[in-house]
DNA sequence: AGACTTTTTGAAAACGTTTACTTGCCGCGG
DNA sequence: CCGCGGCAAGTAAACGTTTTCAAAAAGTCT
């Protein structure tokens, strides 16, 4: 079995008291006394109990995170970014993930009960009850991308209206008139959100909405259905990077080509956006960085519970990634020669 | 505050050990007591108090997932493999990485104690001190790609050296004389196993060793310097996807085909291996999987500490796929086409 | 040298559970 | 009618810490 304090105690002969100052630097005790701790905890190879010690001290150094399903790089990011700066705290992650719905999520959140010192969840479900509920009244915590963030504390949203509507703009501005979309999830937020964006910077032609759920599976199918259509659209805007790239590979396998005979863009700009091919034009997100900084937040209502009452909304900016598959260089390269010939 | 068991009891007039064997469905209680208990719990929204019930029952129902550097698909995968497993097991999931070598990883694994039923440990990395002697003793434990599992107890260790041999081996076949390797990095078990395997496996030319870290910024450095030798190798094998993906991104950059002028494949087959143009040959690991297993056989060794203490290593088994970017299929072409001239 | 202050140490309470043990109650057989 | 067995409920110990408080020891100042 594991030492426990007393068997360190008994061994340096001294009370359990003196053991916990010395190990904790807390309290001052004589060197010879300190010294005696020091060697029979490293004899007897002592760790300290983690749940003995946060039952009395009310803290865990441990932080939960509450997930959707984890798929792909956007979480391998955002796992990341969290836990970088996690360990720059030494703090611990606990991870919980594939969650369909609020009532689930609502189920993880209880069971993290005396688990952790605070919650980073990101659930960006509709439906299924309202997360507010479910949340631990007690416990900071720190929301992402969910659609109700209202009073409930602090969040960070990404731009998700911002990046789709900038990126409908630009597919507009590059001279394409028949803009489609292939959407996300119906219950989803960011995939509502950026449905929101598109229509909102699509000033020509009209609304052309095809469905999706943000697997590559769902992208490439939309691939499909648009290589077999004749009423193809100009331009493709995927919901995110992933559809993007079934779709792409779709397109490729029915022989058409990408930007020439219709452009595509994603949404996230994933690692393999810029390899695929041709490179995909899309708009970055910075989870990783969301993931830090929402770390950073839930520290600090941590330390200070006055700031975790006060409720705060921060937007994630992004970036509108221009690469060759949404053909705006070639276009501008022609309409540059028409003008000059 | 949260509620304790004493708030549900002296609501419910009742003694805690009636609230908790109500609540545990352990020993007999009257339905009157019973529906009292159960009518104030949820009136107080009572949730045990985790770190109090692990102190005294020895269980925290969660376990440790100590991992190098997570980074890309590869670790988004294991991670998603755990987790469904553990959750189907009512299991949380701690998660540590972004260790450097065997002393940090000691380190990690010594904060974990008491907060953990067992330990899933991927450590790849050589030196640094063994990590035998900073496992905790007392906990059930399985590793991953560690080198050193003799004796520690059970372990599961991807093919490396099979899936590069075979690799190696199928390159030869097809017909290529100098074959180079990008290798990872020095200090890690899977590089060097893979090296192993490509120099098993070769049985032509000489071994052409470059050196790489595994990240495609290595890859793409190595590509520069492939294309611009003049005394090229006809094939490149890279030790990791996310290398071969950085050095065909340099390679096309510069001018240089595949497979025509030069022939390239990876290992691991991540998702956007098929998605490159050419798509990527490479050999298949099932990350997920080996993730599933582990923790399965984790799940074991906590039931049973006789089994615990079984040492028994599991190769995971792996898979060549062929794609485009070896030429294995233009070069057979070419060849029938040459014997029927 | 005595009184007072400061520092170091130890005993014990507390954290929120589970569980072994004790008590009290009821019914049943002798 | 008494005692005993069985069952339901309660009491208290235990888990391994931290921390408060009191006591003891060691200085410090007149």
């Amino acid at each position: 079995m594991a030492a426990t304090i007393k068997d360190v105690a008994r061994r340096a002969r001294v009370s359990i008291a003196s053991v916990s100052r010395t190990l904790n630097n807390s309290g001052a005790v004589t060197p010879g006394v300190r010294d005696r701790v020091l060697r029979a905890a490293r004899g007897l190879r002592y760790t300290p109990h983690a749940a003995a010690r946060s039952l009395i001290s009310r803290r865990t150094h441990t932080i939960g995170l509450l997930l959707p399903d984890i798929h792909g790089e956007y979480f391998s990011e955002l796992i990341r970014g969290v836990d970088r700066a996690a360990r720059a705290r030494g703090l611990h992650l606990l991870v919980s993930s594939t969650h369909g719905n609020n009532a689930e999520a609502a189920e993880a959140l209880r069971s993290m009960n005396g688990r952790v010192d605070g919650l980073l969840v990101m659930s960006p479900y509709i439906g299924g009850g309202t997360l507010g509920d479910a949340l631990p009244s007690g416990l900071p915590t720190v929301l992402m991308n969910t659609h109700e963030p209202a009073g409930i504390g602090a969040a960070f949203v990404v731009d998700d209206f911002g990046g789709a509507c900038a990126m409908t703009a630009h597919l507009v501005a590059t001279g394409y008139r028949q803009i489609a979309h292939i959407r996300g999830p119906a219950n989803d937020f960011q995939s509502l959100e950026r449905v929101r964006g598109y229509r909102a910077g699509l000033t020509t032609g009209r609304a052309q909405l095809i469905d999706g759920d943000f697997t590559e599976e769902s992208g490439y199918r939309a691939g499909r259905a648009l290589a077999a259509s004749h009423t193809r659209p100009e331009a493709v805007f995927a919901a995110n990077d992933t559809m993007a790239i079934g779709c792409l590979f779709a397109l490729a396998e029915a022989g058409v080509r990408v930007p020439q005979d219709i452009a595509l863009v994603g949404f996230d700009d994933i690692p393999l956006a810029r390899f695929v091919s041709p490179p995909l034009t899309t708009v970055r997100v910075d989870v990783a960085e969301m993931g830090r900084r929402a770390l950073e937040r839930l520290v600090v209502s941590i330390a200070d519970p006055q700031a975790a009452g006060r409720s705060s909304i921060e937007t994630v900016p992004v970036e509108l990634v221009v690469r060759a598959s949404c053909g705006a260089d070639s276009r501008r390269r022609a309409r540059r020669e028409e003008a000059g010939a």
